[in-house]
RNA sequence: GGCCCCGUAGUUCAACGGAUAGAAUAGCGGUUUCCUAAACCGUAGAUACAGGUUCGAUUCCUGUCGGGGCUACCA
């Protein structure tokens, strides 16, 4: 592909001020931009910063720049100027050629020879998946989609936490109170069984904390700590952790179970294994629903007890250092951050420990350029530490991990709480979301002469666009608030919106032919030459998002393209447009907009239907 | 306490330091003998506050106020 109109236009004015005024400019140093639709023209120069350089006013530059630009370059056909801004108008010649390039341009692009590694799901075995794990799975998704556009080879990856207390929990309380339930004889999807679990288990240990906080003991400690807890019940707030270390009963049952588990008896692990495969299969299933895979999974089970070595070894290095109770920490004070634990006293490894170790693990079997970790901002101090220790570790990708942090998901009464039970289930989402789309498809009744099979696979797209779209239009960094009832919604800025305009033109496009040659005679509208050039943005569009890892930007290009196709449709006709010339034309238009939409929306990881 | 992030129409989101801050939604008013009205057109409405840097600030800097996160021998 050849370079942009910006870039084209950007190395042209370089050349036109060396010739006018014997300046040096980079090509970053031209700003140029869409003409504003108050003012007449294409293009337009930004000429103040030029005006230092120079040495002269920002108009007389611009109407000097602007007479030359008419003169040496083929595709400025002429120019306006206001105050300091150069407005550019293209001839149309130039139009016409940008528009058969681009209706022949191929993507994804070629092949570049390069390596990422996208770690974009991470979930525990002891809960379903949640509103934030949608969130986190959609936008490394979609990352995925963009790196392998851009022609990159993408190994996408999750890392299973399927060890420690947490799961220990769940089993606990199923072998306690189970009664032998199963997924299938209670009708339960696994993951969201084990969650009940989990839930049961925090249930019981309340019951059991309650009582406890009434002994002689409990009493003791709250008045001891008086000072700093004057309120009882804060007090035992700020305790429970360490009543489940030191006092419960239930926590010294985990804490068995977990032994057990570590020393490998065969019961401990059976159930491990039962329980664990009951909640993939309710995993694998979401993340059916969603159309997202895998191409390799770690599980903590196996991984959690690398990195031992690097420590010992960075120890030696005098990277970290060892305190007298025996515990190592690497002193990370000196670049703003804190001493970070890496191996408890009783020689035992911590998280910090294990991504350490799966990071060289990954290198070594994949050798990435680069490696992404899509995790909530809530984790931002523990990747800066991470990477920082990877760096000390001199280890040779340290500077090609990235922490793609996102914000947390907000309902708008406020955080989801998974003690107050406000988390929004991802299945429940997606549920609702379904049957909201099947009704509203039904009051409309475009779809009923297809097939049930045909319209249910159209729904779930038109469900999951609606859904994801509102996910992943907002900026990643930004926290964002879900509001479950306008995610549903299907009219405005909206998934459905954008897939309207795609369904519009293919349903065009089933009624003639596409006609083999672009223009005869026919001169483009400014309307038209708008659309080819928003059209023309697009790689650059994706190409800037995957450098930023920042899919929205896609989705708000996808729907400004719908949006002004959806305009064109309303102001001109196709079919029996006013000329054999402007229907050929127009043709080829549209199904080159519906090809970048149907582009930019499987770069968001959603599929378009024919017919809504 | 320390460190980090965020404050844009009633609401949810946009805006490489560039022209009169864009959309959507909710409100009000229109458009269908015409290719799918999940559409289109019109109307009204916002940069938390105070300074500073700049030809130019929503964007950069400082302070104030407000919201959030992190700061475990948890993951």
């Amino acid at each position: 592909m050849c370079m942009s109109i910006i870039e084209l236009l950007q190395s042209q004015v370089v050349k036109a001020v060396a010739e006018l005024y014997q300046a040096n400019l980079d090509v970053d140093e031209v700003v140029v931009n869409h003409t504003k639709k108050e003012f007449e023209g294409d293009f337009t120069i930004v000429t103040f910063p030029l005006a230092k350089k120079i040495r002269k006013k920002p108009a007389t530059i611009a109407e000097e720049l602007g007479k030359k630009l008419v003169g040496i370059s083929a595709s400025v056909a002429g120019y306006n100027v206001s105050g300091g801004f150069l407005n550019l108008s293209l001839e149309l010649d130039f139009w016409h050629q940008t528009f058969n390039e681009l209706i022949e341009s191929e993507y994804p692009l070629p092949k570049v020879d390069r390596k990422i590694m996208i770690e974009y799901s991470s979930p525990n075995t002891n809960k379903p998946l949640h509103l934030g794990h949608i969130r986190n799975i959609l936008l490394g998704w979609s990352c995925a989609k963009m790196y392998e556009f851009i022609g990159y080879d993408v190994i996408k990856t999750q890392v299973v936490n399927d060890r420690g207390v947490a799961i220990c929990k769940s089993m606990l309380a199923w072998q306690k109170y189970g009664n032998g339930e199963t997924p299938s004889s209670s009708n339960l999807k696994g993951d969201h069984l084990i969650g009940n679990y989990y839930v049961l288990f925090n249930q019981k240990l309340a019951e059991e904390y309650q009582l406890w906080q009434r002994t002689d003991t409990a009493q003791r400690l709250y008045k001891s700590n008086q000072e700093e807890h004057p309120k009882e019940s804060s007090f035992f707030k700020f305790y429970a952790n360490q009543y489940f270390n030191n006092y419960s009963a239930l926590g010294q049952e985990v804490r068995n179970l977990l032994i057990q588990w570590e020393k490998g008896d065969q019961a401990t692990i059976d159930l491990w294994n039962k329980m664990n495969g009951w909640v993939y299969d309710g995993f694998n299933q979401t993340y059916l629903k969603l159309g997202v895979e895998f191409d390799v999974s770690y599980y903590e089970s196996k991984t959690y007890l690398l990195g031992k070595e690097s420590i010992v070894m960075g120890l030696a290095d005098k990277v970290f250092f060892e305190k007298p109770d025996g515990s190592v920490w690497v002193d990370l004070s000196d670049v703003g951050m804190d001493e970070k634990i890496l191996l408890r006293s009783d020689g035992t490894s911590v998280y910090m420990t294990q991504d350490i170790g799966t990071a060289q693990k990954r290198y070594q079997e994949f050798r990435f350029e680069k490696m992404v970790y899509v995790v909530g901002d809530e984790q931002n101090y523990h990747f800066s530490a991470l990477f920082e220790i990877l760096k000390r570790l001199k280890e040779p990708y340290a500077k090609d991990l990235f922490h793609l942090s996102y914000g947390m998901v907000d309902l708008p009464t406020g955080k989801m709480k998974s003690r107050e039970g406000t988390v929004v289930d991802a299945d429940v989402l997606i549920q609702e979301i379904l049957s909201i789309s099947t009704r509203s498809a039904a009051e409309r009744g475009e779809l009923e002469d297809l097939t049930e099979e045909r319209q249910n696979e159209i729904i779930k797209r038109i469900a999951l666009g609606a859904l994801k779209f509102f996910i992943i239009k907002v900026n990643p960094k930004k926290r964002m608030v879900f509001n479950p009832e306008e995610s549903l919604d299907m009219q405005g800025q909206t998934g459905p919106y954008v897939q309207n305009a795609y369904v519009r033109i293919r349903s065009i496009l089933r009624k003639t032919d596409l006609p083999k040659v672009a223009f005869g005679n026919y001169q483009m509208s400014l309307e038209e030459r708008q659309l080819t050039a928003l059209l023309e943005q697009f790689v650059a569009t994706v190409e800037q998002a995957a450098l930023a890892y920042d899919p929205s930007s896609i989705a708000n290009y996808a729907y400004n393209l719908a949006r002004s196709f959806h305009r064109y449709y309303h102001e001109v006709r196709i079919l029996n447009a006013e000329s054999e010339e402007a229907r050929d034309f127009r043709l080829i238009l549209i199904n080159h907009i519906a090809r970048i939409l149907e582009k930019s929306f499987y770069l968001l990881g959603i599929e378009m239907p024919e017919r809504m």
